[in-house]
DNA sequence: TCTGGGGTCCTAGGACCC
DNA sequence: TCTGGGGTCCTAGGACCC
């Protein structure tokens, strides 16, 4: 850790929603819920409006819906929390050369490398609250929480201290008094499964895990966990800020609103998914080695296969027949073959072992390898929800922009309004009225940062 | 009709090599 | 020939994060 405070971790306050209900007047103060919308969906950013009534990320949007049945629920518009997180970063990198994005959402900035006269706590402070200012600025009124420390682990930790809208800022010297008290699962790193673990030897707060000593941490989480705990406890932390970091693996997985038992439709449904991760795989410069495939069963176990190729690849079809060799094989297996068989819930295809080029293959003619894809029967999922996505940003020939309020039994209900306007009026019309279209941003010309997840805030 | 999607890191065992 | 140790690569699964 170091002598001054200046670390800092910056996280937007409820990123999803809050875009949202920036760019839909209607939702402002009004409870949000983003996150899948389909039978197995679950809450990705819930608005604080929405999260009084016990809305949570990561609960099911059936039991969201149970808790709040007047909440808006949004399947998510990624390109608006792309271009959101873009304009976030791109300040940030304006402050400190030295940024590490950990999300769409939030990031660990360098202060060392920001050019203050000094990094007193009276400094760092005003500076922080003048990047929360432009950012509030820059966003067209999305709250950051920011948190300042000696180390990543404490400027983590403080940012989460007054959220929203919050700054805290941690004295150096005064780490241990914070985070003694404090249950041991504070520390990232220590989920459910690790402080039940702990539990059960009496260790629940900070302060427990810096009397137990390093073997027996170890000994209950293993030598990395186990000893990365030791210190952190001790707020002994040293991770540097690294900007960069390259991605190492490609994945794109999906979960069906009913099982999947049709073999062909399985086969299919990996074949496009391969597509995907190769297209990414291009767009993004990479190629790996090990093509893997995850098929979750009915009952939720889950399993995955891979294999290693001998050189690199971005091509679909070679990626394509790895996942198919590699779901043959599952098939073959006395266990999971009458698994398959009984129906999947998720199928995922990702590729690791990535290089930033790519190996010509001498032995393969690619133009050969295009086998042809049959016509796939519509997934479930996608009869399920159709083209009008709740929240989907529409256009309409007279009426203008708006969003998708709902959608079902062939009629589109469509609220027209934007960022800059009251809230407005809401219309239906059949859902193949010709006048009505997906409206799209132009997506921004740079790709998504390797090693960014396009995952929501937790 | 409980339980997303995109990632990272770690562990453990076996193969293989020196 | 036997025994053993260490390192690396690969595979499968699990915990965790947002």
């Amino acid at each position: 850790m170091r002598a001054q405070a200046s670390v800092l971790h910056l996280d937007l306050d409820a990123f999803f929603a809050a875009v949202e209900q920036r760019d839909k007047p209607s939702l402002r103060g009004k409870p949000v819920v983003v996150g899948g919308v389909g039978g197995r969906g679950v809450v990705a950013t819930a608005s604080y409006e929405a999260r009084v009534h016990g809305v949570r990320s990561a609960m099911s949007t059936r039991e969201a819906r149970a808790r709040c049945p007047q909440a808006a629920f949004l399947s998510g518009r990624f390109h608006a929390y792309r271009e959101a997180s873009r304009v976030v970063m791109g300040l940030l990198r304006e402050a400190s050369p030295l940024v590490e994005p950990l999300s769409l959402d939030e990031a660990f900035v360098d202060l060392e490398q920001a050019g203050l006269p000094d990094l007193e706590v009276a400094t760092v402070t005003e500076f922080a609250q003048e990047l929360r200012r432009r950012v509030h600025e820059a966003t067209d009124g999305l709250t950051a929480s920011v948190g300042l420390g000696t180390s990543k682990l404490v400027a983590k930790i403080a940012s989460d201290l007054d959220k929203p809208d919050g700054l805290v800022v941690v004295a150096p010297g005064t780490e241990q008094e914070l985070l003694r008290p404090m249950k041991a699962s504070i520390i990232p790193g220590v989920g459910p499964a690790s402080a039940e673990r702990l539990r059960r030897a009496g260790i629940v707060t900070v302060a427990d895990l810096e009397q137990a000593g390093l073997d027996e941490l170890v000994r209950l989480l293993g030598r990395a966990h186990g000893g990365g705990l030791h210190l952190l406890s001790r707020a002994r932390d040293d991770r540097p800020v690294v900007a960069d970091r390259e991605a190492k693996s490609v994945s794109v997985e999906g979960t069906y609103d009913t099982d999947l038992s049709d073999l062909r439709l399985i086969e299919g449904l990996l074949t496009r998914q391969a597509g995907e991760v190769a297209a990414r795989l291009r767009a993004s410069g990479l190629s790996g080695r090990t093509v893997s495939i995850k098929v979750r069963f009915h009952d939720f176990t889950t399993v995955s296969r891979s294999t290693t190729l001998a050189s690199p690849t971005d091509h679909a079809p070679t990626v394509a027949r790895s996942a198919r060799s590699l779901l043959a094989d599952l098939l073959a297996g006395t266990d999971t073959g009458p698994q398959v068989r009984a129906g999947v819930r998720l199928l995922g295809v990702g590729v690791s072992g990535l290089a930033d080029w790519v190996q010509e293959d001498l032995f393969a003619d690619p133009d050969a390898e295009e086998e042809p894809v049959e016509e796939l029967p519509e997934p479930p999922r996608a009869r399920h929800l159709g083209v009008w996505a709740p929240g989907m940003d529409v256009e309409h020939t007279d009426l203008g922009r708006g969003w998708v309020w709902g959608a079902g039994r062939g009629v589109v209900t469509v609220r027209f309004e934007t960022r800059e306007s009251p809230a407005g009026p809401v219309r239906s019309f059949r859902d193949d009225d010709p006048a009505l279209r997906p409206w799209t941003t132009p997506e921004p010309e740079e790709p998504d940062p390797p090693g960014v997840a396009l995952s929501g805030p937790g």
